[in-house]
DNA sequence: ATGGCTATCAAAGATAGA
């Protein structure tokens, strides 16, 4: 079973490339961020055509958060408990809880499509924002594994955040910057101290996963690492492979993020019924 | 690769990304 996240950056511009790589990279299920469309302007047919059913959470152009998966999804959860809102407050004096968090259950792997807020500047309401919210998901993700023991668990997506300064190719150009501050780095591990192991970097797996459009950063090779698989004790002990798809940086109209993968030992009923080629 | 970003929508400039 192969499991993969990307950062589409619209999947209404991407669909052609987003669809062509799960039928090429044999993927089974897919976690996208910035979807960037609510439901009536998702681009379903595409994936039907190519077997993978959708789900999805998107309310408006900014963020969304979408799975892909030619494996039957099961109990789909819009967000997670207590996730903080952000923007003006709505009629009921409530902040609105964008679309940044949707959980699947998929092979009884329980899966989290993950968009972290962004942050802006470490004086913009945003900053504090993004680090409640990653307080309230470390809240959620040990409930449910308290609640669930033994259930493989992984959290995939855009995080926001590089964990090290070697993670960003010139930690001096980052002073004074989001992404590298020590408590969205505090936030970042203390999802690890809760049991969540790093799919890839906890293999050897180097890379930068992200590069700018600006500024000929992806051709100079100036990027960060800020998406991430992190898996519970019992989801890295399925994982026999991962890697960073660098390919997906490179070609026509590219998102400026790219796949992270990983295989999973994991039977699946649709392999009994795979045909076999010779 | 002699380069200067890309996406969204009240459709032009504003907002957001990181």
């Amino acid at each position: 079973m192969r499991v993969a996240t990307w950062n589409v950056n619209s999947i209404r511009t991407r669909v052609g490339r987003v669809v062509d790589w799960l039928v090429r990279e044999d993927v089974d299920v897919l976690a996208m961020q910035e979807i960037k469309c609510k439901e009536s302007q998702f681009p379903f047919e595409a994936f039907a055509e190519a077997g993978y059913d959708v789900e999805l959470h998107g309310l408006n152009q900014w963020n969304g958060v979408a799975f892909a998966s030619r494996l039957p999804i099961e109990e789909v959860t819009v967000g997670f408990p207590a996730a903080p809102g952000f923007g003006k407050v709505d009629d009921a004096g409530e902040l609105p809880v964008e679309a940044r968090a949707l959980g699947v259950t998929v092979a009884g792997i329980r899966l989290w499509s993950l968009y972290v807020p962004n942050g802006r500047e470490l004086d913009n309401p945003h900053y504090p924002y993004k680090l409640e919210w990653l307080d309230r998901l470390r809240e959620a993700t040990s409930e449910w594994m308290t609640a669930h023991p033994g259930q493989p668990i992984a959290l995939m997506g855009d995080f926001n955040i590089a964990p090290f300064d070697h993670d960003v190719w010139d930690i001096a150009a980052f002073e004074g910057k989001t992404h590298v501050s020590q408590p969205e780095r505090d936030a970042f591990h203390a999802l690890e101290t809760a049991g969540l192991i790093d799919a890839l970097r906890s293999r050897g797996v180097e890379g930068y996963t992200y590069w700018d459009y600006q500024q000929l950063r992806f051709p100079r090779n100036e990027g960060m690492r800020i998406d991430f698989i992190l898996g519970s004790a019992a989801f890295d002990e399925l994982v026999t492979a991962a890697r960073i798809d660098r390919e997906e940086r490179k070609g026509d109209a590219p998102s400026d993020h790219v796949p992270v993968v990983v295989d999973l030992d994991v039977e699946t009923e649709d392999d009994d019924d795979r045909p076999m080629i010779f």
